[in-house]
DNA sequence: ATCGGAACGGAATCACCGTTCCGATTCACC
DNA sequence: GGTGAATCGGAACGGTGATTCCGTTCCGAT
């Protein structure tokens, strides 16, 4: 299921010289590197590990990202598109009158899951206030999650209360570091979101509403500074 | 709610003759330290933190747990003990007749998620093979977690399928670290176990199984080397 | 009052990691 | 083939934190 946007560099193809052409593969190195060697060894992974992963000296690392922290910052504003993404990927299939049993939100959740990509999606402590990249990603996640919800609301499928910020949090929920495989690992994590989605059901069926959570703003800003 | 029990040092009492008596004080404060540090800071803090928060040197420290990771260690065991120490405590509760509509698996991960003490109850990776208090611990916990199964699958509020080691993963699940204060925190969080219990509930009534999940041995194993 | 040893606190040591710096390399262009 | 600029790779620097070491303090016994 690998879109054509799956590689983790977007920009526009190169029409560039020769030696800037391997500047930017080795940038596309480095976050893919960085990407594994954080998913595995969690933040604290040093950036020589990186590099290694990469196949470049320090150097031409701190060269794109002049800090660690930057480094992160990269990718969880790459997480954070590519879960945009597939928010609105999805919101457009289930526009179609077809629709799957777990709904919209489940089959965003799912995919998530199963998303080769790493678990970065969480900000780690306090940071800055929040850089515009980041923020647009975020808005345009909002969105594309905004539509999954009208969808599977209309649907019948979420009780009140639900919002865009529970999404979030249930993918925070979701994912947990598990000693085991990653296909064993995902299996576990699908096992609880049926069991929250069948939840989710029960609620609405049942017409009992969830209660207050953070709204979406509060949810973000919590997350920054 | 503070049972008796709630010291972090649970040994006999002390016939100790006075300098002892100051090294086993200063033990239980450095463990109530490092409970408290850790869970603030994660488990990044440093030994010299633990430290200045135990009122002690860092030898002190040192003298009582040879490393950092005894230390975790020691926690680690405390947690499991406690929840081990919770589980018989809800499943006694749950024995008399009466009995409380999320059932004795909701009431126990209720009590865990709000219960005072830190959130250590996750090994970090892969450690060596598994020390006998811990195992000890663990082996109490589970005996206590298969009452309170027992007693819910027999009112009917669980799937088939449920297991053991479920309720440790919901224990994974329930409680990320979320940047809210504590009382915020833990509303959300349970607000999502309500969720998953209702899920439960829906499943058991539609006789719905769960399918396979780990057994209780390979989720402890798959935690210790 | 003095002595021996257990326990103490914290300075010194040592390894690791983020970050900086610089000489070597490579490429585009002459 | 030669030259300069853009890149590289990786050694060196500084800081932080775990761990070790040791002089000091305190208690109980003589």
């Amino acid at each position: 299921m690998p879109s054509p946007a799956d590689r983790i560099d977007e920009r526009a193809d190169p029409p560039l010289p020769g030696r800037q052409r391997e500047a930017r593969a080795n940038d596309t190195a480095v976050l893919a590197a960085a990407r594994e060697v954080f998913a595995a060894q969690g933040h604290g992974a040093s950036m020589a590990d990186v590099a290694r992963h990469a196949g470049v000296g320090v150097g031409s690392v701190y060269r794109r990202y002049p800090t660690k922290e930057a480094l992160v910052e990269a990718l969880r504003v790459h997480g954070v598109r590519e879960a945009a993404r597939l928010a609105a990927e999805v919101a457009d299939e289930f526009a179609a009158p077809e629709q799957a049993a777990d709904g919209a939100v489940g089959a965003f959740l799912t995919r998530q899951i199963t998303g080769a990509t790493g678990p970065i999606l969480r900000p780690t402590g306090a940071t800055g206030p929040l850089p515009k990249d980041l923020a647009d990603a975020t808005a345009e996640l909002h969105a594309g999650l905004e539509r999954l919800i009208a969808h599977d609301r209309a649907a019948g499928l979420l009780p009140s209360g639900f919002t865009t910020a529970d999404v979030m949090q249930l993918l925070l929920h979701l994912r947990p570091t598990l000693p085991f495989p990653r296909a064993e690992a995902d299996a576990l994590h699908l096992r609880y979101l049926r069991l929250v989605l069948a939840g989710l059901r029960a609620r609405a069926r049942e017409d009992v509403g969830l209660g207050d959570g953070p709204s979406w703003d509060e949810w973000v800003g919590a997350w920054h500074d």
